[in-house]
DNA sequence: GCAGCCATGTCGCCTGGACGACAGAAACAA
DNA sequence: TTGTTTCTGTCGTCCAGGCGACATGGCTGC
């Protein structure tokens, strides 16, 4: 399954040349946005690239009816906006932050500059790119060949590896909670499905619940679950 | 919605100056492989970019129980394989000619060779899997937002953009051919719901069958339909 | 010609999961 | 304390669409 999950984006910002580091602080702006803010919608011209410094923001669409679409939660270190900033015009999207969240933004012009200027820098974003085509091919394969408790169970393993504390007796515990609705909205179904399916999940003693947090009790046997 | 699937990929070899052009020629391969030869397959190493010259390819990929998902066709002057190539160490889709086929094949190694000496191209690349990224994420949206009739009616308006043929009364035919199972695998539903709902389209004067080719009657119509 | 193969057209059955409804529990504010 | 909101758990109902079955018609090769 996919390898790159893990890839942290904030080598990108890191791996750069000390000149090129100020070049980008320079040509960029700190903003916080208070809980509930919406950052960008589709239609809104899509010009800057947004990288999280702190706080989480959710990556969605809504359709005609009202019915969500979560793609993701960018955490800290990790970029959105990238995909429309070459060629896409519009914003397609909506960011939200679903926390108080700070997040540096650069206008795409910068950017360019600092790509032209920095090739190596642009397999960087090719390489973050790629990583979410393949992403959105697995959650495509997600809707075609499996159910819905399948689905479930690798998006939790997914938000294991991508954010979880692993636990010194081998469990991990997913970093940040998520109620049903969201784990519903990420895996295009509704609320009752998910919390049918994590009690199944629960008694079959894959996941637990610890607080408000869900811990992975047996990782290996869930991966095997579905298929991996 | 997504603008750029006309977005002509030859582009990306014809704006190189003339001697990258010549570069990347040399650091080529042409290779043909007649019809229905498997390119690659989840698992090969995926070290190479390739770019179609004459044929078609078929992007895809099968479940554990046979299932398939068709991503894409691709046609002359477009790209694969160019998701995997910094990052993911195995192609993780099945590439497979459809027709007898001419693919230029270009070495990873050579290919970022070019793009550090050649950043434009970076952002051309940049552009193509953004494109991708947001056409991918339609996708998605489809399988959470739609039936089954909407998917196929978005996926014959797509078709249409990125490969139809305009007559002089406005209607537009498909310049290739699709089964109604290949219809089926790219929309993820079954080959006998394809034929239902195409035949719904046919009754309102949406499509027309022209001998084997599907002409779209009134392609505006068509669009508001799907909510465009 | 005939046989074989594929694509298409139509059934009927059956199930996964959407949808609506409601109740209990926990968190928070006033 | 009490009201309010948000989350979770559990029902029943219903239908889109998967799946199997089979028939027709066009093509290809023998």
């Amino acid at each position: 399954m996919e390898k790159t999950w893990h890839f942290n984006e904030i080598d990108l910002v890191r791996q750069l040349p000390e000149d090129d580091q100020l070049f980008l602080e320079h040509n960029s702006v700190r903003r916080s946005y208070p809980r509930a803010t919406i950052i960008h919608a589709p239609g809104h011209p899509g010009t800057t690239v947004n990288f999280v410094l702190g706080g989480r923001v959710k990556i969605y669409n809504l359709s005609a009816c009202g019915k969500e679409i979560i793609y993701c939660f960018c955490t800290p270190n990790s970029f959105f906006g990238i995909a429309e900033i070459f060629g896409g015009e519009e914003r397609e999207v909506f960011a939200e932050a679903v926390e108080d969240t700070e997040v540096m933004t650069t206008d795409k012009k910068h950017f360019e500059a600092l790509i032209l200027r920095n090739p190596s820098l642009a397999l960087t974003v090719i390489r973050i790119l790629g990583s979410r085509i393949r992403q959105a091919h697995n959650a495509i394969q997600g809707f075609v060949f499996c159910d819905a408790r399948t689905r479930l169970a690798q998006l939790l393993v997914k938000l294991a590896q991508i954010n979880g504390a692993e636990n010194a007796d081998g469990t991990i515990t997913l970093r940040n909670r998520f109620t049903h609705q969201e784990l519903a909205h990420m895996i295009g179904a509704i609320r009752q499905t998910v919390t049918e399916n994590i009690n199944h999940l629960k008694h079959h003693g894959f996941v637990r619940i610890d607080g408000d947090h869900i811990t992975l009790v047996d990782p290996a046997r869930l991966s095997e679950l579905i298929g991996d």
